[in-house]
DNA sequence: CTAGATTTTCAGTAATTACTGAAAATTCAA
DNA sequence: TTGAATTTTCAGTAATTACTGAAAATCTAG
């Protein structure tokens, strides 16, 4: 691995973390290594500096393709491609979070909402499924909640994060505006 | 596996996920198993629904203490071990959000931070740099809300939640607010 | 078209991870 | 204490997943 200490550093960390995931190792480090690059890469400069064999890198490209996190590009007077990772890191955060709720979340859910439509026949099912459906509404509450959030700009959803616990102040606040409302709405408030 | 059809479909559906995530299929279903059971099991009568050998269940069982997810309780006139999963959901995503900062959020932004600490030696480690620290920047962000947000009382996040993109509707308000401030502030509305 | 360049596929193998049974360690009632 | 009950450990094996090289497929300049 020809990299700087500083680039190697950071594609094996990825690489080891990715192995917790669900995500081999070498994509992992595929991801992090175009992540830092500062131009586009082609498969043989990837193998190249990770050290592994071109198919690998091959199928790797293929799967962060598949989770739509790489971008493609050809250079001029080049007939191979180069792959590079988005600059927007809110933007990379969003597609991988969208892309973990279809493969992940929505399946989760329609089993949770299958399990609710049978009739339990004994008291085990009974709360079996009561139980389920606590999971199915957190779930739900959580992953709709999370879309909204993502149909912000992302000017407003850092404001909103930079908020973190003050946003309840905001909250007390409406409370107490409706305690007043009536003058409130008089004067133009919303 | 004797289970009802409703309490395997979870657990194998649970299997799956698991092992989608570092965690392996057999503790995924050990946990789906808990938490739909209605009365705490040991780990024989887990071994025996789940149908695999005794030791893989007591290294299971391991694992999921090891991330806090189970209770331990012991019934009158009874040696053995019982475990059970928190009834209460959002304890259970608590927990779990909790413990995975701790292994894998914590040690990136710790490798992050590190590198942004190298004086960098060429062109491409001053742009390595820069991209880690955009990283850096929004895993520390979101980090810090969601432990913000971790110590609200569950009521008041799941309201804020209920609320999702209508939070934003508050945040203009308050910016109208300050237009008129010296009103608001002079009538007691903080 | 065609031939060289490039990418993908895939069968075989290597490496890793999961699982088991047997043995060791621990716990606790008597 | 002791010993039966219970849990944990761990070396060996099974199963799964990752990786490679070679061959096939695809692409494109001429």
């Amino acid at each position: 691995m020809n990299l700087s200490p500083l680039a190697q550093d950071f594609v094996l960390h990825f690489g080891e973390m990715g192995s917790r995931w669900g995500i081999n190792r070498t994509v992992g480090q595929i991801y992090a290594l175009l992540f830092v690059s500062q131009r586009p890469l082609n498969a043989d400069e990837i193998a190249e500096a990770l050290a592994f064999s071109r198919s690998n890198v091959s199928m790797g490209l293929k799967e962060l393709e598949s989770w739509r996190l790489t971008k493609l590009q050809h250079l001029p007077n080049d007939r191979r491609e180069y792959f590079s990772a988005p600059d927007d890191v809110w933007a990379i955060f969003r597609t991988l979070a969208e892309e973990r709720r279809k493969r992940e979340i929505d399946p989760t859910l329609s089993m949770l909402r299958g399990a609710m439509l049978v009739t339990p026949g004994t008291d085990a099912d009974r709360h079996a499924q009561a139980r389920m459906k606590q999971m199915h509404d957190l779930i739900e509450m959580a992953t709709m909640w999370f879309s909204d959030m993502q149909r912000l700009e992302p000017a407003t959803l850092k404001q909103l994060m930079g908020m973190g616990a003050t946003v309840t102040k905001l909250l007390e606040m409406k409370d107490k505006l409706k305690i007043v409302a009536g003058g409130k709405k008089a004067r133009g408030l919303k």
